[in-house]
DNA sequence: CCGTGTGAAATCGTTCACAGCC
DNA sequence: GGCTGTGAACGATTTCACACGG
């Protein structure tokens, strides 16, 4: 068997902190940015200074899934972003559905940046016959009712449910039932989802309001 | 003058979690769908449930701001929808002005419920001179090297950024120097600001990796 | 030396359990 | 009876400090 240059550690899920996994998607992003301007060994003090957090906070979130360090060097770039990219999943594509071809939903099918990071939406479904059938950005899209038949079909593992708050619950029943396993929420609402489902909600408005929150307390961000 | 009902408790800002902020913005949207569903009062079980929290959590955040339940009832939705407003900033109107109107951009100025939720978006800035002076959505899109002379006179207190990675940190230089103290961020990158402005990001990459790991962590039998 | 990995200590956030009130 | 508000217990995460490796 293929016998991997580092092991990763034995994820053991249930014990690593949902906020690692977020920075974890940061440390990526500047290494990327930082192996496109050159840089090829960075520690974990200078990736914590570009990203606002300390070194022993890097290297703690890097060793919950293995050694990736080299005493006296730092960590490789590249051997890092390989390293997170195999701890988050995106060392290979993941494939996605979008829901909801309105406004919000046309900007996420014509987004750039997903591909690169590993997730192509593959299909989009509306519920009005008339966007039916059309192709957006090279995609797709389809009216809700063959919703089942291209889930299965297309071997559909991820959603972005990007319809109006009083379908969203709808849509994401039917999703699931179809077989995906994820979900991105983006209606303003607060979905219920198996145990086996992946959940996460991003609400625009919420975002804001924490701005709203810490500018009218004079807070300091982050 | 106006004498609140309640007095809001010291916010002494520091000893707020940044989580406490996040979930009452949820408590804040569930209320309004009970609100318009009828509901009159609710008690922290209750509302915990419907967003999957302890009843204990919801008591504590809230008990961070002041006395807002009655003993024997609950908490009466319109009366705390009102504190909770008053807690986030929104019990007043923002304006807000988005930077970059491509397609993320175009989809933000159309968003309903960014209104209803207490942000006015006043103004658009595009550095291609083709999109400027176009209206969209009833917003007027200016060129970019309008930009402090418009958000100083409208009095534009926050930022939305949806211009490209590379050109993010530019931008919110400027609108800072502006007069913004406030930031939402689409791009993915990661800004520095002033102590004395607000940040948040949003990476909508970032979203689907959370979800990716833990799909993908997840015990897939057959 | 510099920089990682890591137990131990400190800090922070959540849950418990109960006093008090309707 | 039902429910809030809250100190105290608990659990989780972050920071510290140092042993060890290049």
């Amino acid at each position: 068997m293929g016998s991997g240059k580092h092991k990763l550690a034995p994820p053991d899920p249930g014990e690593v902190p949902k906020a690692v996994i977020n920075r974890l998607s940061l440390y990526l992003r500047e290494l990327q940015h930082l192996l496109r301007s050159g840089k090829t060994t960075i520690s974990s003090s200078q990736l914590g200074r570009l990203l606002g957090f300390t070194d022993a906070q890097v290297r703690k979130d890097l060793t919950c899934f293995g050694h990736f360090g080299h005493p006296g060097i730092g960590y490789r770039c590249e051997e890092l972003v390989a390293a997170i990219r195999r701890i988050l999943g995106t060392d290979r594509v993941w494939t996605v559905a979008l829901f909801g071809v309105g406004n919000l939903g046309r900007a996420l099918l014509g987004y750039k940046g997903f591909g690169a990071k590993g997730f192509q939406i593959v299909a989009a479904f509306d519920q009005d016959p008339r966007k039916a059938d059309a192709t957006i950005d090279s995609i797709r899209v389809h009216p809700m009712d063959r919703l089942e038949e291209i889930v299965a079909h297309q071997q559909i593992q991820l959603a972005m449910i990007t319809v109006p708050a009083s379908a969203a619950q709808k849509v994401a029943d039917l999703a699931i039932a179809a077989g995906v396993c994820g979900i991105v929420n983006f209606a303003p609402v607060t979905l219920s989802v198996p145990e086996d489902v992946s959940l996460v909600g991003v609400d625009l408005a919420t975002e804001l309001e924490q701005i709203s929150f810490s500018v009218a307390n004079r807070l300091i961000s982050r």
